[in-house]
RNA sequence: GGUGUCAUAGCUCAGUUGGUAGAGCAAAGGACUGAAAAUCCUUGUGUCCCUGGUUCGAUUCCCGGUGACACCA
């Protein structure tokens, strides 16, 4: 049963201007901005992620900006609970129309139809898996699946470790197969959707990317990263701009073996000049794939800028 | 000015004992059910610097040019 109560969704890939476009429309529409960004709800990373301006921040109320610690796991199904029951209050207390707006695209699909409800995971056992993967290669950790949940091992993409980890870690959590879990139909919401999707021309949003880590850079990144030192080894920072400069940083530290480079694409980080050059072909190929998955869905309507 | 080395994909380079070529990176496309800014898959790309010669056939060998680099003056 939908109501006429409507979730405007603002998608894009990184750099081309949603936040701009949020804070206008959820001043036309009164409605505080519900931030959908895997990164920039962390309130220990600010200049790499690009969150909104203090001045924008301050213009209009935003959720999921700034709110959690990298110091905790934070994952999909965490945001489908909170962004929902935040929805759900901001609606009860009589809003009509609310925005949202990010380019985490798997957050929005959690958000918009639900994922299955599987048990917690055990931080634990999916380190004692990684490091199976890391030391003995996929083909082991493939195999148990197949022993373990034949379907998931027909169905998931076999040669994407991350994967094979994650089915098998519920697998052997819960002694049941993974893809058991994974029989439910979409979730319906009470609410009316619509999505929209900002594009630009691929060389126009390529530059405004090269243009946008040089001012991360001038805006004092290096100075962040060195910060977050000590958190480097969790999810939160496997962040584009947070790992090119921390191999930086290891070079300068002695730490990278000096080897021979094997291709000129790919050698120590052994200066900021290079550590930039990466970050900005790393954005690059981030905003192909957020541009890749944000296409295969036909309820997005798309605008070119 | 002289001698030598090199010139091949957008970049760095490999290769063809003479039968018009291939790696890495870049680029493009794709996947995605609790790490998703993560992770994974697929795919091209060419006046082989230019003239002439030898040859059935030259990117490959030879002559000459041009350019880059190194050394000697």
């Amino acid at each position: 049963m939908k109501t006429n109560r409507k979730l405007v969704i603002i998608l894009g890939p990184t750099a081309v201007g949603k936040t701009d476009l949020s804070i206008e429309m959820a001043q036309k529409y009164s409605s505080p901005v519900i931030s959908c960004d895997s990164r920039q709800i962390y309130r220990e990373m600010s200049v790499g992620t690009a969150v909104p301006s203090a001045a924008q921040l301050s213009a209009v109320k935003h959720y999921f900006i700034h709110s959690h610690s990298v110091e905790n796991l934070f994952t999909a199904g965490m945001y489908e609970v909170q962004a929902l029951a935040l929805i759900n209050d901001l609606f009860a207390q009589g809003h009509e129309t609310l925005v949202m707006a990010g380019g985490t695209g798997f957050y929005v699909d959690a958000l918009v139809n639900g994922l299955d409800d599987f048990p917690e995971t055990d931080t634990l056992l999916r380190e004692s898996l990684t490091s199976r993967l890391r030391e003995e290669g996929v083909e082991s950790l493939r195999l148990e699946l197949k022993a373990l949940d034949p379907q998931s091992y027909a169905t998931i993409d076999i040669a994407n470790g991350q994967r094979v980890v994650r089915a098998l870690e519920v697998c052997l959590m819960t002694g049941r197969p993974f893809s058991s879990f994974k029989t439910s139909p979409k979730k319906e919401r009470d609410f009316q959707i619509e999505k929209i999707a900002l594009t630009r021309p691929r060389d126009v949003l390529y530059d405004r990317i090269d243009r946008r880590v040089v001012s991360m850079i001038d805006d004092g990144l290096v100075d962040e990263v060195r910060s977050l030192e000590k958190y480097r080894n969790l999810p939160a920072l496997q962040t584009v701009g947070y790992k090119e400069i921390f191999q930086w940083f290891d070079y300068q530290a002695g730490l990278v073996p000096e080897q021979e480079p094997r291709t000129p694409g790919d050698g120590p980080v052994k200066t900021l000049e290079r550590a930039i050059e990466l970050i900005q072909r790393n954005t690059r190929h981030y905003a192909k794939r957020q541009l890749s998955y944000f296409r295969r869905d036909p309820s997005i309507r798309w605008i070119e800028l």
